[in-house]
DNA sequence: CCTGCCGCTTGAACCGATTCAAAAAAGATC
DNA sequence: GATCTTTTTTGAATCGGTTCAAGCGGCAGG
């Protein structure tokens, strides 16, 4: 690796224009058998690996490679089950298309080293949140983005996401129709610790997407003739860790306990799952439960969980088409949610 | 977006020559207060976002990223418990240094877009074996890169790995001294479906790694007078999918059954005691168990698992350094595991 | 007033390819 | 053999920056 070879060497000792070296690798049509033979052999012989991709890309513009960025240190990406699965998702329709997937990790601490202003990609998949300076981040860049979740309210970031209020809409009827009267919502990115919040308090959240799946939970509720007031809704952090304190408060009044447990996320489910059964009770006897994403985990789960699952697949498709094929969507594209019951919801109990 | 603004631009409006706009923005000490002042203003009129990292790069050469690489489609990357926890290792570790990180796919089917030809990085990082194409296109392409793993064997390949050999000693050895006399190998890659091996088979195994730790295991047991030919290997599929017909071979005559399983992955080792616990045996009081890799499933899982824990920090920040410092191994380096007992190993039944 | 030095700017070369209009070569037709 | 096509090949422009030797103006010292 004395010193790198050039296309323009290889011409050279072909004896040929570097435009005729450079067809050789990219058109190999254009050229006549024999040129194109003999060009190769002089690349072979001067250990040429092909065009450099620095090169190519300087002049064609195309990197051929999308960015997947979280405000997150990137360890995140794996160890969240929503997250990673989407991004395998993704991955995968990269892969299949030949794209190439960059990680890229911005916390406001360093900002520095490969970044959204550095990354050599054609666009950017914003998840965790298109919180502000991500966003904002990214539009000074210029490239193009998609927003895989929704922080602040911004109907003019394009974003792809689900149909939130949709689908706890769904999720709120299916346990309805089962029977039950007495609900809970267990959300996340409700602000502080665990404990009761007020619905004003939901709906002053951040994140739109929590936002909605609770409208979404109200409005059926609402047609069932339950109030707001009459549905506690517990904040829970991301990871289900204080699951605990928001289930003892729920249940420490058995009679008085909620039958139908409604969770924004199936990770959150899935601790409530493990708490309830470790006091005691029944799932789905004595509570149902349905979660919300459907990733993985939930189907493979002892107890296989209720969920409203997300199109992860079209998702990616359509995140990964929006950059690479310039199919930016106008605005917000929400796709629909299903609802896949499993193990973890029944009738409520008489 | 309708025409980008280069630096060019931004220089002109400023009314300075573009190396001084070159200056402001990646060695502004260079630079009067006054100058840097009007250009940035210039910049901040034009909307220009700082200098185009494709432009740059051609001129400094350095992309600042590495390339993750697998002969696998994505997905296993994130579906294999070791192949994620070293990703995630590897991803940190990009990050903490603000280095990128790109993961490439590199199938015998599809060579085509982004691969290891294309792909912007600085070096390769290979998991999934060292297998054969993958190193040579690698070495084909000219840049540095690692192996992660190994294959057929080649000195001449750079790899970090863990040293094999003296971690299966270990585990061989930690069995032995709790009293166990009767074991059983659980391997995998082993060629064909389910079945027991021959010694020879094994030391005509392609993965360098299993036969170095089948080297090893033979090597503790010998000591303590247990020949190879005492030991039957079973070939087990990577994911552990077909556990159970080995196991239901190997404990058909409860009597002679083994008491010390050496699994050499915590997958196949977790797969394992599911089968053993349906099966009503208990473990580790009627069998012990010791895994291989130390993956986050083993510590998390219900019946915590004792393995042999691969250094992935370690692992992850060498392989790193070697691509970015330049610190490319002499030949193979290995690191050490570390025996970590947990609930899946005992005394030996009397 | 001249000289030498210092700090800031400039201008041009260069990085490694792709692209395309135009020239050259080859082939076809009369 | 002359003319018209068609196929190949060439040469130069271009992509968006970085780098560095050389130039410039101002100031201190003699």
């Amino acid at each position: 690796m004395t010193k790198a070879i050039r296309l323009k060497d290889v011409a050279e000792a072909a004896g040929v224009s570097q435009g005729t070296a450079s067809n050789v690798f990219n058109r190999p049509e254009l050229v006549r058998e024999e040129v194109r033979e003999k060009v190769r052999e002089a690349a072979r012989a001067l250990g040429y690996g092909g065009p450099s991709p620095q090169g190519r890309l300087l002049r064609t513009g195309k990197v051929n490679a999308i960015g997947f960025a979280a405000d997150q240190p990137l360890p995140y990406l794996f160890s969240d089950p929503w997250a990673r699965r989407l991004l395998t998702e993704v991955a995968d329709v990269c892969d299949a298309r030949g794209a190439g997937l960059a990680l890229v990790s911005v916390t406001e601490e360093h900002p520095t080293g490969w970044t959204i202003e550095s990354a050599l990609v054609d666009g950017f998949l914003l998840s965790g949140g298109g919180r502000q300076f991500l966003v904002e981040m990214t539009q000074r860049r210029g490239l193009p983005f998609v927003s895989l979740s929704l922080d602040a309210y911004d109907s003019e970031v394009p974003a792809i996401c689900v149909d939130d209020f949709g689908g706890a809409y769904a999720a709120a009827q299916h346990l309805l129709e089962l029977g039950h009267r007495r609900f809970a919502v267990l959300g996340f990115a409700l602000g502080e610790g665990p404990g009761r919040v007020t619905p004003d308090e939901v709906r002053a959240a951040r994140s739109m997407n929590v936002r909605k799946r609770a409208r979404g939970y109200w409005a059926a509720l609402a047609e069932a003739g339950l109030p707001e007031t009459a549905v506690p809704v517990h904040a829970i952090s991301r990871d289900g860790a204080n699951i605990g304190e928001a289930l003892a408060l729920l249940f420490a009044d058995r009679e008085a306990a909620p039958t139908g447990l409604l969770a924004m996320s199936d990770r959150i489910a899935l601790a409530a799952i493990a708490w309830l059964t470790g006091q005691g009770l029944r799932v789905p006897q004595d509570v149902s439960i349905i979660g919300f994403d459907g990733v993985l985990e939930a189907a493979r789960s002892p107890l296989p969980l209720t969920s409203m699952e997300q199109p992860f697949r079209e998702i990616a498709e359509r995140a990964v088409a929006a950059i690479l094929d310039d199919a930016m969507p106008r605005g917000q594209e929400l796709l629909p949610l299903q609802l896949v019951v499993r193990g973890s919801t029944g009738p409520a109990p008489v």
